[in-house]
DNA sequence: TCGGACATGTGCCGTGCATCACATCCACGC
DNA sequence: GCGTGGATGTGATGCACGGCACATGTCCGA
């Protein structure tokens, strides 16, 4: 069955289309539901159409040659993913799963090659996006040349925080430990660790489903190296 | 003074245009000549043009909080550079420096942004080439994942290897330890005593200025831990 | 209300490798 | 030739953290 239009007007690469576009679209699109840890897209699968998260939070992983699980980056909701292949006409390159049960659909790579490239806009749209994802594998990069482990950790939350209206620096919907420790190279325990660090000294709080950051600015001294946990 | 024509044609992004816009093209850019180790461009650096590479080799690098040196990937010659700020207008996200004296050329962004945006192709031609980008950044990560230094080495260097004509597997103008250490997180030392390995056991060998990898086979298994310098 | 699966917390142990400190070695200019 | 700066080679040391083993906590569905 198609999505409906108002569903599709939501998601970032369709809300400037024409109503009868967006018509045409919905009735080729349909649909599915994944729960959490199902895969999505499996690497090396050719001709995977361009994937839309309608609801829900996903994760793009790789896995290292010797098996290890290597976490690359989040998508969320009203996000698309699988863009790269569609721009190329190669095979995934990474593995898209789920971290909590979410609802997707997909739209055939002809119509995605077409929405993507018939118009400049929608060229540059791409263009502007692919962009933004390559500085986000910069600042990622960088992290990772952090020393210590405990700096990576420290680093890698300031990347997942969100300004929010209220001026407080937040983490919506923590990752589970083992998500981070997938992203920074280093072990789930070493999280759980320093997690309880920087909730020893409350530089961030859980409330709830998530995670408040008290101290921003320490965070960041702690990314840095200038703040440690001492043998204590 | 202009570049001359012929240079232009040479040049990945300019070998599909028509020769009246690389003539009027030529006018508007000029050559400048760096030394090894120059900085081309600064990361912050607002409203620099579209870089070219005509002869040499440049490597795009990037500091952590703490100072650290990340190495991120490498410019070849005819290969062009500084497309994301002209992409989304924001200041360089890298640093970019010369590995070795090199000659560049530079083209305003607003020539570059109709350059790339002015026809479908040229735009596709741009997605195409950040895919490009966005999946070696990928691999790279998957690199950076596996547990030991020795590892990582051997993986960075399968990644720097080249199919040369005649069937051997060649790395050409092999890069420096330093710069390599950068690039995978560990120290030159280590990445010394790894060829070191790898040399005795003749699976690199030097001939000249490049390296030649014998054993393209025993150095993936290196890379995935199957192969490891006992205590010996 | 209970149970089971998964997330989180914590101690300990061994070691890989970053770091320091030097000793060559090589390329290049003069 | 000779000198200088960078690249490369090598040993010794200390400690951070990966890995294991296990305890506890928490969520969710039946």
């Amino acid at each position: 069955m198609p999505i409906p239009i108002p569903i599709l007007q939501g998601l970032r690469l369709f809300n400037s289309l024409p109503l009868e576009r967006l018509a045409e679209l919905s009735q080729t699109m349909s649909e599915r539901r994944v729960e959490r840890r199902e895969v999505v897209v499996k690497r090396g699968e050719a001709d995977g159409g361009l994937g839309f998260l309608i609801q829900g939070r996903l994760q793009t992983i790789d896995f290292t040659l010797d098996g290890r699980e290597v976490g690359l980056h989040f998508v969320d909701e009203r996000d698309f993913f699988g863009e790269l292949s569609i721009i190329d006409s190669k095979p995934a390159a990474e593995y898209v799963i789920a971290v909590t049960s979410s609802r997707i659909a997909f739209l055939d790579r002809e119509w995605a090659r077409e929405l993507m490239f018939s118009t400049p806009k929608a060229a540059e749209a791409i263009a502007l996006r692919l962009a933004e994802r390559l500085r986000r594998a910069t600042l990622q990069r960088a992290v990772l040349a952090l020393p210590s482990s405990f700096q990576r950790v420290c680093a890698q939350l300031g990347l997942l925080t969100e300004q929010g209206p209220d001026g407080r620096v937040v983490i919506q919907m923590p990752p589970t430990h083992q998500e981070i420790a997938i992203m920074v190279n280093t072990s789930r325990e070493t999280v759980t660790r320093t997690l309880q660090f920087l909730q020893g000294i409350k530089v961030v709080v859980r409330v709830g489903a998530q995670l408040v950051v008290e101290q921003p600015n320490t965070l960041k001294d702690a990314a840095d190296g200038k703040v440690a946990p001492n043998k204590s």
